[in-house]
RNA sequence: GCUGAUGUGGCGAAAUUGGUAUACGCACAGCACUCAAAAUGCUGCGAGAAAUCAUGUGGGUUCGAGUCCCACCAUCAGCACCA
């Protein structure tokens, strides 16, 4: 065989010699832009995954542009973060040279791959041409009064005096050192998501985006409809208000729990109690959200003397505190129900706290307790009889008539926190002033650098604190000297709005052009792992319906189509990873086979959207069909050919021909790499059987190797290059359109109809394709077999769905 | 526990969305070429002697079910004291 990893060599030279992936913004052709998630640079290098994820998705690039679009399809680098940063701690090397090194390698290895990007469109999110626009996006959400700062727990390990991400805690100890780590409170800056929950979810519906990730986000953002009631202390000083989404049951409140760390806590506990209380926060601290949250762990609190009044009955009611309660969810406050409430119900076995049934089944039985599902009241004075749908509505309207409670929505979504305490990330820009307080950088001023000589080592400080230069500076409303935030942003942040940026990459003036912006966006195919279902896929779409808000974008949502690609496993059938061991590296079979091969391979050999453990069993197989190929191309190019008539043999090759062009155009479309391939296998053998039944109509055959060369290109983009300039062409085969469904060749030839008494298959009868159902049940019925089935019988009823079946009930 | 996904030959998988189940490959076997082997090409390849039976299991709807409905089993993934 001739292709090799040299042949790829040849044309990505030559394709970057004449500028074939050049982006034209300036084209009249409709516009097509679809994107990757782009990689993260920590390894030193793609892995198969890169691959598995980059090169069908290019491949589908390449189609698009086939189709006649111009093809929008960069790539970039998600590349600030904490794993540069370890490496860094590790190993003394600067995130920033590594992270830069490694962008170049892993940008020749796109090139070698054969990516069709045009690196002019570009983003680095670590440069500061990018994360100025970072930092100008956190100064308009400012603004917009959509960022604020509040305080928030972070993971702290007193050992190595630093914070921790969550995946540091391992079994919420230190990953580094083993320590427990403990919450500590810092004044931390948050963007406000929540205030689009309510468009989040709905607008859900507007995109083509898979099920179960629509779900995620469902789920993510968690809806619920309830009421809030206000409770009183004894003493009438403070307000306990929870949301419930069972204001039913309110009559059955035997005491009410309050999150840990509030502070109302403070204000309300007793003396005698203070101690225990104490206690039990200390231990609280140790725990892990993971573990707060954990139905494993027996429940546990304690009281705090104080004691509240329920509103509805008057009854005096026990406030206890207790771990499962969290302080960001809801109110951070909740009332106990035991007797119907699975988890209220086991606390207050534990701890001997009353337990009143107020909810009956609708039969009128009493069931065992707790009880959950919705009822009848009883117990619970005039609303005695009602149903559990009535109270909700009954009970809430009396509380807001005292002004105590009212309807309400709840979300799970939190506001998004932003700050990070640590050095390889875009800074926060904000400065604090003695006099005028927080006040964010002015854009002109902007961006805020992210110094390079700079102790990151963790030792109790944030490592920008630690740069007097950076720290310092002047208030830019008095002029006084001041102090900078010494937090960076989230990468998250950086990686919310990068589509917005590639048609605009190289904009020193503004974040994007507003008409640019608004031409090429929305994303139309976005590709990625179903890892960031909630996470990233989120956070972009708050910040596109943000801008939207401040006026800069006309469309409310990122991204139109989405689409998942699987996990390839490592051969062990567990996922990959260099603690296991079982990783596969991608290079040698590019070295080997050519990134061609490799590359078909990887579609061919997996479903695109489910992945599977790595097996490389099938690869030569691959390289057998590139050699049928190259096999083909030579026949064509020394045959002479000695037919001209198109007989029956042609017509069948060009009825194929034109169902290949048909079938592989809708599975690429849908990212079905597998079986266009297959596709095209059949179109091989076909024209392979035509050669070689002796007579060769040579403008049939050229046409059919062509069009072959033709609907393979953008999946072996090399390969089907070489092959088209050994039959002479001149100019590049990724400059050629798809190849044109001819219809009349499509609806050639005869057809072969199946036939089925009672549904049950009993022969084949070939007949001509423009037949009536008349006519084709004419031709059947004379056929041996099918007369036999029918002679001694009556037919009830003839089904024939046109050229696919036939069914003939029959009755003895 | 909840939610979601998946389950088809020895293997990877396909099936126009209710219309010939196992396309296309891998592996395997036989044949041709060869002194021989490799490579290549051709042929066969779900089970069964056959009628028939087979898409995780058991029901149902239908002229017709891998596909739709009900129940169950297995595997994987995500979420979870969410008030």
């Amino acid at each position: 065989m001739n292709y090799s990893k040299a042949t790829d060599q040849k044309w990505q030279e030559e394709w970057k010699k004449n500028g074939l992936y050049k982006y034209n913004p300036n084209s009249e052709k409709p516009k097509y832009y679809t994107m990757e998630m782009f990689s993260y640079p920590s390894g030193a290098k793609l892995h198969l995954g890169h691959w598995f994820n980059f090169a069908p998705a290019d491949s589908f690039a390449r189609f698009k542009k086939m189709q006649g679009y111009n093809v929008f399809h960069p790539m970039g680098f998600d590349a600030f973060g904490l794993p540069a940063e370890n490496y860094a701690i590790k190993t003394g090397i600067h995130p920033e040279d590594s992270t830069m090194k490694n962008i170049e390698t892993m940008k020749r290895q796109l090139a070698e791959m054969g990516g069709s990007y045009d690196w002019d469109y570009s983003v680095q999110t670590c440069m500061p041409n990018y994360y100025k626009w970072t930092q100008w996006l956190f100064v308009k959400l400012y603004k917009a009064g959509l960022a604020y700062k509040k305080e928030a727990p972070v993971n702290w390990c007193d050992s190595c005096k630093t914070v921790l991400a969550n995946e540091q805690v391992i079994d919420g100890c230190c990953e580094r050192c083993g320590t427990v780590v403990v919450k500590k409170k810092l004044s931390q800056w948050f963007f406000k998501i929540t205030d689009y929950a309510e468009e989040l979810l709905n607008d859900l519906d507007k995109i083509d985006w898979p099920e179960s990730t629509k779900k995620v986000q469902q789920n993510w953002i968690g809806r619920s409809t309830g009421s809030e009631v206000t409770f009183k202390t004894e003493d009438g000083k403070h307000d306990i208000t929870v949301f419930t989404t069972r204001p039913d049951t309110l009559n059955g409140v035997t005491y009410v729990v309050l999150a840990p760390e509030s502070s109302l806590v403070d204000e309300i506990m007793t003396e005698d109690r203070k101690k225990a209380v104490e206690e039990y926060r200390a231990e609280t601290a140790k725990l892990t959200e993971i573990d707060r949250l954990s139905t494993e762990r027996p429940k546990t609190g304690t009281f705090t003397g104080a004691y509240a009044i329920n509103p509805l009955t008057g009854d005096k009611v026990p406030i206890w505190i207790a771990d499962y309660v969290l302080e960001d969810y809801g109110t951070g406050f909740v009332m106990a129900v035991p007797a119907h409430d699975e988890r209220d119900f086991a606390f207050a076995s534990k701890y001997n706290l009353p337990i009143k049934r107020v909810i009956n089944s609708k039969d009128g039985k009493e069931p065992e307790l707790p009880y959950c599902e919705y009822g009848v009241l009883v117990n619970s004075g005039k609303y005695d009889g009602l149903t559990s749908e009535e109270a909700k509505e009954k009970i809430t309207a009396d509380l807001e008539a005292q002004g105590v409670g009212k309807k309400t929505v709840n979300y799970r979504l939190k506001d998004w926190l932003v700050s990070r305490q640590r050095y390889w990330g875009a800074p926060i820009p904000v400065i604090y002033c003695d006099d005028c307080g927080t006040v964010v950088v002015p854009e002109e001023d902007l961006p805020v650098k992210l110094p390079y000589d700079v102790e990151f080592k963790p030792d109790g400080v944030s490592p920008l604190k630690k740069s007097k230069e950076f720290m310092n500076c002047t208030c830019p409303k008095c002029g006084k000297p001041a102090t900078r935030e010494a937090d960076t942003l989230d990468t998250f942040v950086c990686s919310s709005w990068y589509q917005l940026r590639y048609p605009d990459a190289n904009n020193d003036k503004e974040i994007f052009n507003k008409e640019t912006v608004n031409k090429m966006n929305p994303v139309d195919c976005y590709v990625g792992g179903k890892e960031h279902a909630a996470m990233h896929l989120i956070y972009t779409r708050f910040m596109t319906k943000a801008l939207r808000d401040m006026g800069y974008l006309n469309f409310d949502e990122p991204f139109s189509k989405l689409i998942h690609q699987g996990l390839i496993l490592g051969p062990d059938g567990n996922k990959m990873s260099k603690s296991k061991g079982n990783t596969v590296s991608p290079d040698e079979y590019v070295e080997k086979y050519g990134s061609d091969v490799f590359r078909m391979y990887l579609m061919f050999g997996f479903e695109y959207r489910k992945g599977g453990p790595w097996d490389d069993k099938g690869i030569e197989a691959m390289t057998k069909y590139f050699a049928r190929v190259e096999a083909l191309v030579q026949k064509l190019k020394e045959v002479e050919g000695n037919s001209t008539e198109i007989s029956l043999a042609e017509e069948d090759l060009l009825r194929l021909k034109n169902q290949t062009i048909k079938a592989m155009a809708k599975n690429i479309e849908d990212f079905q790499f597998n079986t266009a391939i297959a596709r095209s296998m059949e179109l091989l053998n076909g024209i392979n059987a035509y050669i070689n039944g002796g007579k060769i109509n040579k403008e049939v055959f050229t046409n059919c190797v062509e069009t072959l060369l033709k609907v393979l290109a953008p999946l072996a983009p090399h390969f089907m290059e070489e092959e088209w300039h050994v039959l002479g062409k001149t100019s590049s085969i990724h400059n050629e359109a798809w190849p044109e469904i001819n219809e009349k060749e499509l609806q050639g030839g005869n057809i072969v109809i199946p036939v089925q008494v009672n549904g049950k298959l009993k022969a084949q009868v070939e007949v001509s394709s423009n037949l009536s159902k008349e006519e084709i049940l004419e031709a059947v019925k004379k056929d041996e077999k099918v007369a036999r089935l029918i002679e001694n019988n009556e037919i009830v009823k003839e089904i024939y769905v046109p050229g696919k079946i036939l069914n003939l009930v029959v009755k003895k």
